[in-house]
DNA sequence: AATGAATGAGGCTTCATTCAT
DNA sequence: CATGAATGAAGCCTCATTCAT
């Protein structure tokens, strides 16, 4: 016992990938108590960091944004790839809506659903996750769990608007949405549907 | 003496209540592509007129924005007020929710849903509002028009949510909006409701 | 009586002069108030006139300060005359003193006593007024009514001391400036007077 | 993704602390050639820094006229104190205005004597310098030194006019106020005094 | 690799001044 | 002659970004 050595610190991760992480959780936290207005100084005083830190990670506050998106992009496209082989397709679509607005950062979503220019990497992500939406529709067509005259693209439309509506009210339940999303998924079903005002859009 | 200052190009004289206008077009326009952050410098600029002259119209930017708000606000409780004695409580509703996202400036007033220091003309505005969508939710409620699950608070929060889905689209056709009120308000109708998963929220 | 004509309307000066005197007055109070900083905008609404009616009259605001600082300074030139053939000196320059400060308006004369770029005009009757002055200086020398070391420029100097001191007090009474001329004269006077540890400026 | 800015030219590092004296030098320099209204640009300029490093030494201009004013005020107070025990109490009056004259920043001090709304510490220090100050003035007082007729609000308002007389004459010698500060202190003396016309102030 | 000081463009707002009506 | 709308320079301040240490 008297002769060991611990010379060596215990290996306190401050490296490189720990101040990543750092620096997404804090921006995270902070879009969403201030929007996209966060400023980088905000970011980096959450994180404990320094500023200059900040920008050895994201060349810009736009690429911060886009690390934030695509895994979140990615995650969404799990949850759906999991669904596309359930048994009953129109619960898999509720299933998959559910679990993705759950995620919460359909707000950071939407960004780049809008986004005109966003990096190639999110576009390509993107695209093929609404293609999976897109199988997960055609399933729950064919099985008559959706009214048919509703397409991929009004899914993927309606999809975020249970976190936005929420948005509105200023302190509001955390799952709340929740009750949105029913109302929703309600007006997709094929029980008591009328006939639709306006054709569905082509897909973006 | 000291506070000689350079001297200044011309003027151009016009008609004030003109430029008022030209202001508010362009701050419409401007917040639209580019959301409250849009600039004085950018609303001037498309507005062709020099930044003093915006502040000879609003005080203040938040003044522009309660300017803009303000008529929207009333157009939209003249609309609903109109449908408060309409045969078909249903009906009536969804007339309204069309003839208010047809305004398409609902975008505008969402900015004061969550707005926590509007001011107080605003406020009173907004909360006559909502006094007279509720009685409109009522009478639809009980003509039973309405599931019974929903409440006024509900009607108010969904009320953006078409012309807000539509806008993920850059280039949406003008009235796409009128497709998603349609899913929307299927979802509040009494057929094929299912039990909502979470309860409603008090009002604001 | 019945053939009488009066279509003339009874002559009601609203013609040029009034309205200078109007902003004159009004300048004179703003400025008294907020300080040189006062606006044009300030100047012309407690006028009740339109900014446009300020320039015609004022081409610049340095020529409304100008304005308003010649009449001031030749109202102390006639006092100062005034007291050229009084029978005590010493009297009489504290009477012209007393009445100098009394016009409250020192305030505006100290603008110039600084005022590297004067116009022509001030600077000949702020000279002329310095030169009646220091005739008045002179003879109170001459009569042994002030103490010898002191010069002209000297009591220019502190001419406007005590109305300035009592500025630093918020809420003083007007006439406070009384007690503070009292002392200073008295450190003018021979009785009691230290020697001087600086010798007097050359004038200006 | 929006908020992409244009590159910026380098930045050179230099010592904090060092950049904060330059600011601050500039700084009285500014405001003593332009008065309080000289720019923040003009001062960054002068101190051969950018205008955003100001803002990061002193978050607000308010903030800069404090870190001006305090450290005088403090400085002041020492010297008061340092005489509080002084065995000619009149000698040690004079000295107490000379040295704070001498300091040529009473110009900073007197900002603070009109400012209604100080910083609170400001105004602590302050008020308990003018406390030291009435200690001074009362063992004066006491020691028949001071004209009996005069009060610690006298000479408080009176520190500056030194100072602010020669601040009229253009091209000074700088230690012109010793010569007028000597002409004032006599009129503070008992020999010679004549009744004063006025009564005294209350304190601010 | 991390830090935080420095930078300067740009945002909102004020104000002297010009000029069409 | 008066009016008041329009102008744009300038003021204070914020923030993404750069770079010496």
């Amino acid at each position: 016992m008297s002769s060991a050595r611990k010379k060596r610190p215990p290996a306190v991760r401050s490296d490189g990938a720990r101040n990543r992480e750092l620096l997404l959780a804090a921006a995270e936290q902070e879009f969403g108590e201030q929007g996209i207005a966060a400023s980088v100084a905000d970011i980096t005083r959450r994180a404990g960091l320094a500023k200059g830190t900040f920008f050895r990670h994201f060349a810009t506050k736009d690429d911060l944004i886009t690390a934030i998106v695509e895994p979140h992009i990615e995650v969404l496209d799990s949850a759906a790839r999991a669904q596309l082989d359930a048994v009953e397709p129109g619960a898999a679509l509720l299933e998959f809506l559910t679990v993705a607005a759950g995620q919460r950062q359909q707000r950071d979503v939407s960004f780049l659903l809008r986004a005109g220019s966003a990096p190639a990497r999110v576009t390509m992500l993107r695209d093929r996750l609404f293609d999976t939406i897109a199988q997960l529709v055609d399933r729950a067509l064919a099985s008559g769990a959706l009214r048919n005259d509703i397409t991929a693209t009004d899914v993927i439309l309606l999809m975020c608007a249970p976190i936005h509506v929420v948005e509105y009210l200023p302190n509001a339940q955390p799952d709340l949405w929740r009750r949105y999303l029913g109302i929703i998924f309600d007006g997709l079903r094929p029980e008591g549907a009328h006939p639709l005002p306006y054709p569905a859009p082509t897909p973006p």
